[in-house]
DNA sequence: ATATTTTTGAAATTCAATTTCATGGGAGGG
DNA sequence: CCCTCCCATGAAATTGAATTTCAAAAATAT
């Protein structure tokens, strides 16, 4: 929690940048939402009680936010990219819901075992990967 | 091969839509051309050779070869959709260098189980899903 | 305080995807 | 062969999200 209130912190001072009363209202905001949302989502939430916070200045944050450690961009596909949350260093994937539009984290090791296997054969060196399940 | 001509000729005609020439031009191209292109890189090829068909046509060609099912969908998150010729029943992912961007298929029967026992335990059917792995 | 540098936010731009609309072209009936 | 209806076409316009621009404002250093 505060971890990662300190992590931006210490990530903007390294940086070189600025501590402002924007990119503080933006953490704290970004932190009690809900997972997955949109620079959009979190530009309306944000909206409603600091109206005078830009969309511009949202989308740099999220950015930062990404760029340090503390959020993680998702591509589901929908033609928008959604923040999450990072969860220590435990990698996980999603079960997306085509109805409701809900999103189920999920994680499994053997998976993972499977694709280092399947990587190796190909004589490649993973960076990351992606896991989509979509259904219900 | 020719099978794919004949489905989507069969496809046209069920949804009694009509055979064109710009059509034709296009499957043409589309099945002797590299996997995965994108709208663009496609209607590039066909006006090299004929300089008359129109970018919205070739993007309403290529809906219509994945609503057919000749041909599938991939967003590979690079802000671009690219589409790749469907292979028999059989599904497959991908690994992506992100260096060169060359993107290798695989299949791997084992990964598709544990998808389902995974799906399972969350009470979901899968309808699709996609795995991609960047590297090397 | 003053200088310097980064930040901010409104607006503009970019870029692919998608749609619009007037014109052109097949297919069937007469 | 001609007519009519309906679909197809392509140039241009629109959309929607991402990203950038730029002048004014705020933060840190001197």
């Amino acid at each position: 929690m505060t971890d990662k209130r300190v992590m931006f912190r210490e990530f903007v001072v390294r940086k070189g940048l600025k501590w402002t009363k924007q990119r503080e209202v933006i953490l704290e905001v970004f932190l009690s939402s809900k997972e997955h949302l949109s620079t959009e989502d979190l530009y309306l939430e944000i909206r409603s009680k600091n109206p005078h916070i830009g969309y511009a200045t949202v989308y740099r944050t999220l950015k930062l936010f990404a760029e340090c450690g503390i959020a993680e961009e998702r591509d589901f596909g929908a033609g928008q990219v959604l923040y999450e949350l990072s969860h220590g260093g435990d990698h996980h994937d999603h079960l997306i819901c085509t109805g409701c539009g809900a999103i189920i984290e999920f994680e499994d090791k053997r998976i993972e075992k499977l694709q280092e296997q399947v990587a190796q054969d190909h004589q490649f060196t993973i960076a990351s990967h992606r896991l989509e399940i979509f259904g219900l």
